[in-house]
This record gives C-alpha cells, structure tokens and sequence, in this order.
DNA sequence: AATGAATGAGTTTTCATTCAT
DNA sequence: TATGAATGAAAACTCATTCAT
C-alpha cells in the first residue's frame, strides 16, 4: 500500500521553526486519518498528534477541520491530474495511449487508495469541499481533451469504432478502477475471497483493460 | 430519487403499541440519515425525531448506533439480492438474461440510492458490520450461481465468447452502476456538468450495458 | 458463601399467579443486586431479569426501587436480630452466653455476606431507609437487654470486671465481625494476601473472641 | 465534621492557567462527591461545578469518573500512611508508642470521615481501583514493619503478652476505629442515640484504646 | 511560530418509571 | 396478576474550537 506518510522525509534543522514542513506533516496526517475514517469520523487530536505538532497549529494554517480537508483533497486531485499529463499520452498511437491511460488509472488507485477513500467520503458530503476549489474544473477540462484526442485519432485510425463521449468514457475508466478498491472491504466479505491480493489485483487490472478496450474496439450493435 | 421512506403506509389504528411498525419506522429514517451523513455523521437524535418515535426505543430495538446500522445493511443487502432472484434469469436466453441483469443492477442503484451510500460507507468502516452477519455470505453464494449459470449457458451456446469468472464480472457490473452513482456529486462538479437527470442516466444505462454486453461477445485477444 | 439464591426452592405448581412467591424471588433478586452494586448501582432490569418476572410488578409490589431497598434491609435486619434471640443466652453461664454471641456475630457475616454489604450502602444514604422503619428500634431495644444481661450476670458472677454500657460493647463486637468483611477486597489487596480464606477467617475468629473476651474479664486501668 | 474542602486555600494570581490549583480543586470536589455519593451516586457535573471548573477539564486531566475516583483513592491512602510515619513511633517506648498509634488512627477517621466513606465504596467495588495502583502495596510494607516494630520491642520489654501478627492486630485497630465512624448513620438510628457528638466520640475513643490495649497486655489464654 | 489550558455545545447512552392491554 | 411497549430526564463522555501566554 502507498498510503504511507512520507514521515521519512528529513526534519529540518530547526523543524520548530519551518511552518513548510509542519504544514506538510499535518496534511499528511490529514490524509491519512480523513481517508480512514472520512471528515465526521476523524479526530483533529488525532491528526496534530499524528503529525506530533501542537493542535492549535492546525487551525492557525488551516482555519478549521473542514478547511484541513479541502485542502487535502485538492492536492490528491492534483496528483492524479498531474500523473496523467506526465504521461505523454499524445506521442504515443492511440491504442496504446489509451491502454497506458487505463493502467495509470488503475495503479494509481492501487498506489493512493487514500484517494479513493476521500473522493467517497466527499460525495457524502455532497462534493460541498470540492465545489469551493475554482481551480479543479480546470485541471479537468484539460482532462476531457486528453480523452478526447486518443479518442478522434483512435478513430480517424480505424482502431477504435466506437463514437463515445470522453466524459462518458472517463467515468467508465473510472467506475472499473475505482468500486474495486472503495468497496474492497465489503467485496471480500460478501464473495468470502481476498480481493487484495496481488495476484487478484494483478488479475484484475488485465480484466479491466480488457473489457475497455474491447469494447472501444467493437462495432457498435 | 427512489429514497422516499414508506411513511405513507398506513398508520395501523394502535399504531402506539404495534412493535413491528415502530421498528419499521426507525430502520426507515435510519437508513436515509445513514445514507445522507454515513455512520458517524448520523444523529440518533434525528434519527428518533424522524421516526417519530421515542430515542429510548431505538436502544431497546437495536441495542445501539451500530446494532441499528447493522439492521439497516443487513435490509439493504436482501432487498437487492431478493430482486435478483425475482428476475427469474435461468427462464430467459442467456444473452436476455445478462441485459436484463446488467438493467436491473443500474435500475436498483439509481431506485435505492441510500443502497450505494451505505454502501461507501461500510468500506469506511472496513465491513465491520457486513463481517457479523452470517446470512449475507449465503445470499452471495446464490448470487454467484446466478451468474454463473448465464455465463455457462452463454458460452455453450456460442454467444458468449469470454470465459470470464462470474465474480470478477459481477464486480465489473457493479462498478458500472455503483460509480455513477456514488461520485455523482463529484463527477458533476469536476465536469461541470448535472449527471443526475433523466436523460443523463438513460444515457449512461445504455452506454453501461453496451460496454459489459459488447465485452462478454467479443472474442479474447 | 451463604449469599445464594434460593432459587432452588420450588416453583409452585402455577408459580404464574402466586404473589408470595413472585414476591420473595423479587427480594432475593434484589437483596444479591443491592449487596453487589449498592443502590445506586443496582438496576431494576437486572433484578426483575434474575427474578425472572417482569419489571413492572417490581413497582407492582415494592412501589419503587427505594421501596424494594427498604425491604431487602429490614429482612436483613430481622434475619440477625432473630438470630440472636434464637441462641437462648439466657439459659447460658455469662461467659459462656458472651462467647456464643460474639462467634454468631461473626459466624453471622461470614454467612450473609450481603447484610455487610447493605449497611455499608445504607451509611451511604445516610440511614434514610432504616429511619423509616419504626419497627427497628424495637428489635434493638431487646438485643440491649440482651447484652445488657449477659454483663450484669457477669459482674455479679466476679467473671468480668468491666462496667460497660451494653450499645458501647455491641458496637465494639460488631466492628471487629464486620469490618474484616466489609473491607475484605481493600485489606485483601493492600497487605497483599488473601483474607478470604477458610483457615484466615477461622483464625481471624479466635483472634476476635479473644481481644473482646480479654477485654471483659481484665481490670480497669 | 472535618470534610472541609481546603476551598480556603488562595486562589493564585492567574489561576486561570494554573493546572495543579485546578486539578487540586477537582480533587477535592471528587472527593467530597464520592465520599458522599459513592461512585455510582456521583455525578461529574456535580464535582466540576463544585469544583468551580468547566466539566471537560475533568476528562482533560483524569481521563474518566474511573480515573479521578483512584485519584482520589491514592491521595487517600497517601494521607493516612503519611501520617503515621509522621509520628516517629519509634522514638517512643512500645506502650506509649502504640497508645500513640490507636489513638492517631480513630483521630484520623474521626478528621477525615471522607476516607472512610471512600474505603467502604470502594469495597463495593471489589477494590477494583486501589488494585491497579501498585504504589499502595509499597506503603502498607512498611505500616506493617511498624507495627510489627512497636509489638516485638513490647514483647522484649515484658509489657505486651500476646504474639500477635502485625496485620491482624492492625485489622483490629482499624475495625474499631473505622466502623463506628462508616456505620454511624444505621448505628444512631437502630439504637436511638446520637454516636456523633463530641462527648461520645471522646468516650468512645478511650473505650477503643482500653480494649485493644487491655488485649496486649493479657496473658494468653 | 508555537503551546498547553480551557470551554460550550452536543452526542450517545442509561435508567427508573409509566402506559395500555 | 401479569406483560411488553414506550417515555422523559439525566447521565457520562466527546469534540471542534478558542484563550492566554
């Protein structure tokens, strides 16, 4: 799992003194403890404890717990958008673009299931923390033409047969990469198997790619 | 939204000593606050007033917050998998009988909402209360017959081309139905565009049914 | 212990509607629960539940809890006082009448463990219960006489020196056979052994005879 | 009655922000709660109000009602065992020296009736408190080598008679200083008399030294 | 920039007691 | 005589947040 905190990192010299750094511990902290038990269930003494900084900080950088986890959920978005454009997806034919599309998709979610776990918790929410944050309907606008390209260039090959909408598409991607891992708990409970495994998750993944790009593939009925 | 509770049944005439409907009312109200603010967000308070019923009775019915929550689960999880052995599948040709399952998947989660929330929020919890209940496991067994027997058929008579495990298949259509769903707030922020009207969902249905159906009759690479 | 039960007595043919009987299992019930949590640890669940009937006779017959309380000490009360007037002292030469009352006294805690227990609890409450029962003082006005007598056939017989007021000497004898039981678990734990016993109690028994017999038959200072 | 809280002491300059004075101040307010009420009877609301100190604080500093009940209990035990070993019994030859003691004891719960109330409420709780403070044992090692001091240096000089163990001689002393004092509500009421008056615990003080003096000096049996 | 002390409002849960049959 | 359902008041405890330094 990647949820670890980066407590590795080095202590500045004079940590008392580095509000970066404290800043920085308190929102992994956050991350961690949002993601395990969502905003109503998290504790802010868990939190400055967890980050070994004095409570009162966490409201003196970030104004109030619900200020903490917008935060934090704006720099997971940020982290998966950014993964993606680091990608290069254009310089590669469109059928492998797609298929490195979807496997980053699917890693990703293996190497942050801190993200999933919060974007769950946020939609209890209603998306309310999101909603605030201007920034992030950008990063996705640049998302949906990425989606959009592989797409028409997939088409204008012949590779792909399908006329399908990006956004559509994305939340295909998404749903497959995603419920395994949110609802993971419920899943190995309910079919009495681990899903966690990495043979399974292995599995998995291939499956997924599978059934996308078939279908992209296929003529439509 | 299907999340309406059944407040409009009939008030039986001694309805002040009538267990059954007191229970009734509470698991009812319980499960659109557990739905809308997940476990810890709940409020026993709300719940009661809800109910219409005293505090102190939600104690002596279910113990607690958690033996409630349980119940309410332990509902949701019968409700779905009862409607599916309704569906009456093994009576219909296999690729008839895969649609009209993938159908009444998506059709249950946009119908029962609270369903998918409850859902999320028991991953939050780790399947703490699903992992106490003996019964769901065998609910599950059936299931997986269920889709087994389609698959099996499907594949005798040629038109099914994949060899897939009805377990990894089932995950797949839930994912397709359960995503949507429970991201909508998310989904719709992000995109900047409502995916919960009608024709969005109609939309979204076809496009689900096509990827899973268009999947299960191509051939493997 | 003596503090068991009497379940085993017979449950009356149709024990359904037998107050009697209902009610003494009420009171054993109660007298174990009020002994083991005192008053206000004591629940009137538990005690109608270990009586096996329903709660609400419980108030039914005892009014409320105060008033079951009330009861369960005045049959303590009598219990020792009936004791006591058994034993004949007067029919014994005085020192012989001293050593059997003072081995009953103790003999008497030892065997209803529960009756130490109650006191303490009532001298919690400040005698409030006991105050209501007038038929207490009358019980005590006897056991003086009794005491009383034993020393005044004493003194006549040369065999005790002391000139003791009968309450003085009671409450002496009642300390030494009480407070080993109603502080067994503190003394048991701070001097780091084991009070409870057969071969301590027997030994703490002499020890208590011994001390007080002493005392009778030494001259005055 | 000396239940007095030392409310006298003076309120520091700012003690708002004073920790120790308000923890002390809850410490007293608990202990005269307890002492009243018993465990079960107290109510935290009752001990910070009367502390004069917002309820959390209570939580902040002693983690549960459990936590500052053994507090209290520690400080307790402390007190008394402190102040015998204030007495320099040493210094004093063994009558002198054990006349001293008794007489130290019966003040002591005489001055700090609290003391006694909390022993018997904490019996009812089998000691559950005072078992998990290992410091209490410590201090009762060195009461008995006290005792046992006085006793042997009594029996070298002739003037006491018996060989008694050093914990079952203290049991006594305890029983006759301490049950007068925990059961003097039923003891007035049962026997019509007032035990409280100075006049009375005076008489019965010399009483209480008579009798386990007059033992020591006995020959055996 | 950082801290420990303090707070008020709220949360789950408990409990003796009463109601309706 | 007996019962299960229902209640209101209060209990212990929690929690995000602010104060004083």
């Amino acid at each position: 799992m990647a949820t670890m905190v980066n407590n590795s990192q080095k202590r500045p010299a004079n940590s008392q003194r580095d509000p970066e750094w404290t800043k920085g511990r308190l929102l992994d902290a956050a991350r961690d403890e949002f993601a395990d038990k969502g905003l109503s269930g998290a504790r802010v003494n868990t939190i400055a404890a967890e980050a070994g900084v004095n409570k009162q900080l966490l409201y003196y950088y970030f104004g109030d717990k619900d200020g903490l986890y917008s935060e934090v959920l704006k720099r997971s978005y940020a982290e998966i958008r950014t993964g993606e454009q680091k990608l290069k997806l254009e310089s590669f034919p469109p059928e492998e673009a797609m298929t490195r599309f979807i496997e980053f998709s699917f890693d990703h979610m293996v190497a942050h299931q801190h993200f999933v776990a919060l974007l769950g918790d946020e939609n209890t929410h209603k998306a309310r923390h999101v909603k605030q944050s201007g920034q992030l309907i950008g990063m996705h606008e640049r998302l949906e033409k990425t989606i959009g390209g592989m797409l028409s260039r997939g088409r204008e090959s012949g590779i792909f047969k399908r006329d399908v909408d990006p956004v559509e598409l994305y939340i295909s991607i998404a749903s497959l990469c995603f419920f395994y891992h949110s609802n993971k708990h419920t899943l190995s409970t309910i079919f009495d198997r681990d899903v966690t495994g990495d043979e399974e998750i292995a599995r998995r993944r291939t499956h997924v790619v599978d059934i996308l790009m078939s279908y992209l593939r296929s003529d439509p009925v």
